[in-house]
DNA sequence: TACTAATTGAAAATGTTTTTCAGTAAGGAA
DNA sequence: TTCCTTACTGAAAAACATTTTCAATTAGTA
């Protein structure tokens, strides 16, 4: 089931309820090919839900959150945008220009992890990889 | 010249002049080990010169930003903190547990690159790399 | 030393996110 | 179905963060 319902059905599983208000946030999120910010939500879910307040939209884009189905896109213009997000370990592709953004995986650090770990005598626990380009459409 | 005063003079060959307020600034953020936000910066700054405004601060920041003496660091937390900014191409490792931050380089992503191009069609320009994890003190 | 334009801090304005609150409605239980 | 508890709602207010405005000050050159 790879559908928005899915997200829904998510969102019950742990104790959250079914509305009108999170079904059009839930909606306008899942399978946006573009990052999306509160306020860029709001202003798409309320053409589904015209009486959606912007605090519900934080407040769902919140528990999305939470449970993993979105996650936060870091640009050096701003932070403060969502995308569906992917499933394991998977990393980032945006388009400069367009601004769409793809999923990539098959990374692999462990010789540059284990390099930087004996050089600063850190232990590495995590990485953060995104790689920034031109879309096919666009370049 | 490693010091300071080599963002000042940085400053000044830039057309901007040399201020008390931004001394105060420059000395905070220079050789931090942490990342400072804005208003970490005013506290800190003004025990060195107690007029200090935080509208100077934040226009300092603009303006060493600008000059890529400093820059943004990108964490789940937040992203409104600065740190002096590396030199040529590095990137970044935190603690997760202290918050220091360092540099490093030597990665080479280029076989990465090239397969995710192909893989999706990408012209890949640019790449963000961050890792995070404990510091020889806090391990 | 004098002058001009950049810089200053305070206050106001703007923009974003969170909290408060009283009314509403989801969804399990009977 | 109906009832009941409790999560959820939007509006307004509050809390924060950042930018703009402005009159007074001051850096740095002529």
């Amino acid at each position: 089931m790879t559908s928005s319902e899915a997200w829904l059905e998510q969102l019950h599983d742990n104790g959250y309820r079914i509305t009108a208000a999170r079904r059009a946030v839930v909606d306008t999120v899942f399978g946006a090919t573009h990052s999306l910010t509160p306020q860029e939500v709001y202003e798409s879910a309320r053409k589904k839900y015209r009486a959606l307040g912007l605090v519900t939209v934080y407040r769902t884009l919140e528990k999305l959150e939470e449970l993993h189905l979105i996650q936060r896109v870091h640009q050096p213009m701003g932070c403060h945008a969502f995308i569906a997000a992917g499933i394991g370990h998977q990393h980032l592709l945006l388009c400069q220009h367009c601004g769409q953004v793809e999923f990539f995986e098959g990374d692999d650090l462990d010789a540059l992890t284990r390099s930087i770990a004996k050089k600063t005598g850190y232990q590495i626990q995590e990485h953060w990889l995104q790689l920034f380009g031109l879309c096919a459409n666009c370049r």
